[in-house]
DNA sequence: TGATCAATAT
DNA sequence: TATATTGATC
C-alpha cells in the first residue's frame, strides 16, 4: 500500500486541501452570507457577466486560482473577477484586469502541485515563469505570481541541494530548524529528482515527448481505476500532526474557467497541455459543486 | 521592449 | 512569513 511514491506522479491533485485551505478559497467566490443561505444554488446559471469569453480558444483546462482577500476581515464584496464573481462594486466591475490590486495569491498545495508538475514538465533551464504560468493555465495567475513563487522554490531546492549533499538525509536544517509552512508546503509537493541534479536533461513519465506534428493531447487520465471519490466530507479540523508525505483524500477542487490570458508567442516553447488531467467535472454551467466545498459550519 | 532574476518592501 | 513590488540586467 505504499506504492504512492512512485506513482506520485500519476496523482495529480488528489491532495487534500486542509479546511483551512479551503476557506480562503471558498470565502473569495461566495460571500459570507451566501453561504449561511447554503440553499443558493445558482439562481441564474447566466448569472456571470464574464464579458470577454470569446477570443483566443483556450487550449488548456484552466483552472482556479486561489485568492483570499484578508484572513482577518470578513471576507465581504472582494471579486476582482478572478474567480467571475458577480460583485458589480467594483470600479467599473467590467475591465478590472487592468491597474486592480488583486488579493494576495494563496498558494495552497494544490496550486503549488501545479506549478510543481508545471516545472517538471518545462525543464529547470526551460522554467521561467512566463512558460510556467502558460503551463500552468491557472486563471488569474499572473506571472509575477509565478515568478514570485518560482524565487522562493529555487531557494527551497539549493537548500535541499546542500542538505542532502551531506549526509543524504533531509533531517538537516540549516537555519532556524523546524520545517516552517513554507518547507510543508513544497514537501507537499515531491520535487523531481533531476531537479536536484545539474542535469539539464529532463524526461517525464509520460507524455509522449511530441514530436514536431503529432501533438497528441490527453494522455494522463489517472490509469488508477475507477475513482469514485466519495465524500465523507468529514470535518476536518486539522490533520495530525505530521502530514508529511501529504497525501490526502481526495477533495473535488474549484474549477472555473472565465477568461483565458494564455497568449500565443510565436517564440514561445509551444508547451503541449497534454499532461493537464481534469478533476471532478468542471462544468462551467453547473456551479453548484462549489456549494460542496463549504465547510458545512458543522464543527 | 519585454522578461528574468535578485533584492527589497509590505 | 508569505507574497508583491521594484530595480538592474539580459
Amino acid at each position: 500500500m505504499r506504492e504512492d511514491d512512485s506513482n506520485w506522479f500519476f496523482k495529480w491533485e488528489d491532495e487534500l486541501p486542509s479546511p483551512q485551505e479551503l476557506m480562503p478559497l471558498t470565502q473569495s467566490l461566495i460571500t459570507p452570507d451566501l453561504a449561511l443561505a447554503f440553499n443558493i444554488q445558482n439562481p441564474h446559471p447566466n448569472t456571470h457577466p464574464t464579458p470577454p469569453p470569446p477570443p483566443p480558444p483556450p487550449p488548456y483546462p484552466p483552472h482556479s486560482a486561489a485568492f483570499s482577500s484578508q484572513p482577518n476581515s470578513s471576507a465581504e464584496f472582494d471579486s476582482p473577477e478572478l474567480s467571475g464573481a458577480a460583485g458589480g462594486s467594483g470600479p467599473g466591475s467590467d475591465e478590472p484586469a487592468r491597474t486592480l490590486k488583486r488579493p494576495r495569491l494563496v498558494w495552497t498545495p494544490q496550486l503549488h502541485k501545479r506549478f510543481v508538475d508545471a516545472v517538471a514538465h518545462l525543464g529547470i533551464k526551460n522554467a521561467v515563469p512566463k512558460t510556467i504560468m502558460q503551463l500552468m493555465s491557472v486563471d488569474g495567475l499572473t506571472r509575477e505570481n509565478v515568478a514570485s513563487h518560482l524565487q522562493k522554490y529555487r531557494l527551497y531546492l539549493k537548500r535541499m541541494q546542500g542538505s542532502m549533499s551531506n549526509s543524504g538525509v533531509v533531517g538537516n536544517n540549516s537555519s532556524s530548524g523546524m520545517d516552517s509552512a513554507t518547507d510543508r508546503l513544497f514537501a507537499s509537493s515531491p520535487v523531481p529528482a533531476h531537479f536536484l541534479h545539474s542535469n539539464p536533461d529532463h524526461f517525464m513519465p509520460f507524455v509522449p515527448t511530441m514530436h514536431h506534428h503529432h501533438q497528441m493531447a490527453a494522455v494522463v487520465a489517472a490509469p488508477g481505476p475507477t475513482h469514485h471519490h466519495h465524500h465523507p466530507q468529514p470535518q476536518f479540523r486539522h490533520f495530525g500532526s505530521s502530514p508529511p508525505n501529504g497525501q490526502f483524500e481526495h477533495h473535488p477542487f474549484l474549477r472555473h474557467t472565465t477568461q483565458s490570458q494564455v497568449q500565443r508567442s510565436n517564440s514561445g516553447p509551444v508547451v503541449p497541455p497534454s499532461y493537464l488531467e481534469d478533476l471532478d467535472s468542471g462544468n462551467a454551467a453547473n456551479g453548484k459543486k462549489i456549494l460542496t466545498l463549504f465547510p458545512t459550519g458543522d464543527d
